[in-house]
DNA sequence: GCAAAAGTGTTGAGCATACACCCATGT
DNA sequence: ACATGGGTGTATGCTCAACACTTTTGC
């Protein structure tokens, strides 16, 4: 929560600059350790979790924003970004508008104003990626999806609409470039799928299948080093993935 | 277009009660003679055509909205709504910016702003709708898909979405409540299928495949009058129906 | 040599496709 | 009777799920 001035501060700062009535919030997912996990930021000094979202500039692009956004949160930049869905309840805002409504007057108070905020959805590296806190926030972390927060505002709905969009995704389009490293195994592929999916796949059919889709290059070298027999090392094939990806392919899971 | 006084009067009234910079477009799809329709709106005495749309009351919820506008545009209460994308490129509403800049300074001009749009399909009952102007179209009317006009600002392209949207809806929705009168038959559902894909269907696999999902049921009777062999009637089993909206299913075309 | 991880193969069920065939009705 | 629209049936092939087998590696 913001003091006084600091309010009063990014209020003249925000009406000038951005596009009212308009936010973005971004569900960021990364995956690690064989666990979805998700980007939130809490609050100083509450134990109050937001997802990662901002504002338009008045003349910038909805995408370039989002991605402006997320530049800031995790130093990326070209991020996978997807928007899903526009949340709008009149209602939804009423928290934010309730804490700040008795330090400033309505009129030049940025958050007495009603928000309708686009849900992007990014997919992101996660060692490549250096969460920053923003000036709301004192900290910006991964959380496991099994380990959420309870959030703020609409940030669950956000949240859950997101993860379900995903998941519908799963079912014709490909998903992974934006979420593994350059090369990785089979294993750890399916990891990343079972991990969406919240459930057990088949390791052999699903190797049949993902390589059916073609957009798989085995490299010859396995990774070493490891117990037991090595497997083999995968990397997407751009340009069959982008054009999986403007065509979309068949059948689901 | 709006004389000086009309867009004035409009001017005024809409910075009282909508939301500014943002706006909704709807895509009304209904099914006639084996056709897909949407509805359009022509400008008076212009060749110039619009999907309608409108704007947000400063306190309505986003599909009440669009519910508020399609009514007005159809009589129709109820209708499915389906929001799909936001469209938010600062340049889209230009072509509007510079027909209205030299009438009104920016300060009251309405449409000097940069909007952002909802769009919403829609899927209507053809008989059920009547089509009506709006207060700057001179005519409301159907057009086929293969007879639509040149639309303005981004309007094509957000026609195009929608209908990218329904196809891919179509591969784990049921489709055709909403299109189809309360009952009918199966050549009947399967040319609504043919017209939103844009292709022939066999007419044998249509029937197992569309009965295997569940969601029809077949009355006693058949239709009579026609010649040939009487088909049977079908409607659309409610409760199934939702749960399928609500589950999808699997498989494509 | 054994356990565990990973690659490859096989089989059977179900579903989609492409047909063939039968029934009803108006001309 | 026959053309046409409509309902039902069947054979083929493909895909997916389930499961068996083999290979590699560290202990």
């Amino acid at each position: 929560m913001l003091t006084k001035k600091g309010l009063k501060e990014f209020c003249a700062d925000a009406r000038e600059n951005y596009l009212p009535h308009i936010s973005i919030d971004c569900v960021v997912f990364g995956f690690h350790e064989g666990i979805m996990k998700v980007l939130v930021l809490k609050v100083q000094n509450e134990d109050e979790w937001y997802l990662p979202g901002g504002f338009m500039l008045k003349n910038e692009p909805i995408e370039k924003a989002a991605n402006r956004i997320l530049k800031e949160r995790t130093t990326l930049d070209k991020i996978f970004l997807q928007q899903f869905h526009v949340f709008g309840d009149p209602e939804r805002s009423k928290e934010h508008f309730d804490m700040y409504k008795d330090m400033l007057p309505a009129k030049e108070n940025w958050f007495a104003n009603r928000f309708l905020t686009i849900g992007y959805y990014a997919l992101v590296d996660f060692f490549e990626t250096s969460p920053n806190p923003d000036q709301f926030a004192e900290s910006c972390q991964w959380r496991g999806l099994d380990d959420l927060p309870d959030f703020k505002l609409d940030h669950a709905l956000i949240l859950k609409t997101a993860l379900d969009t995903l998941r519908l995704q799963l079912n014709y389009q490909p998903i992974g470039y934006n979420l593994m490293p350059k090369e990785f195994t089979m294993p750890e592929l399916q990891k990343l799928y079972e991990a969406i999916l919240d459930k057990k796949l088949d390791r052999r059919n699903f190797q049949r299948r993902m390589l059916g889709f073609g957009i798989l290059t085995r490299s010859d070298e396995p990774r070493k080093g490891g117990a037991h027999k090595a497997p083999y090392l995968y990397s997407f094939d751009l340009e069959n993935y982008e054009a999986a990806l403007r065509e979309g392919f068949k059948g689901g899971w």
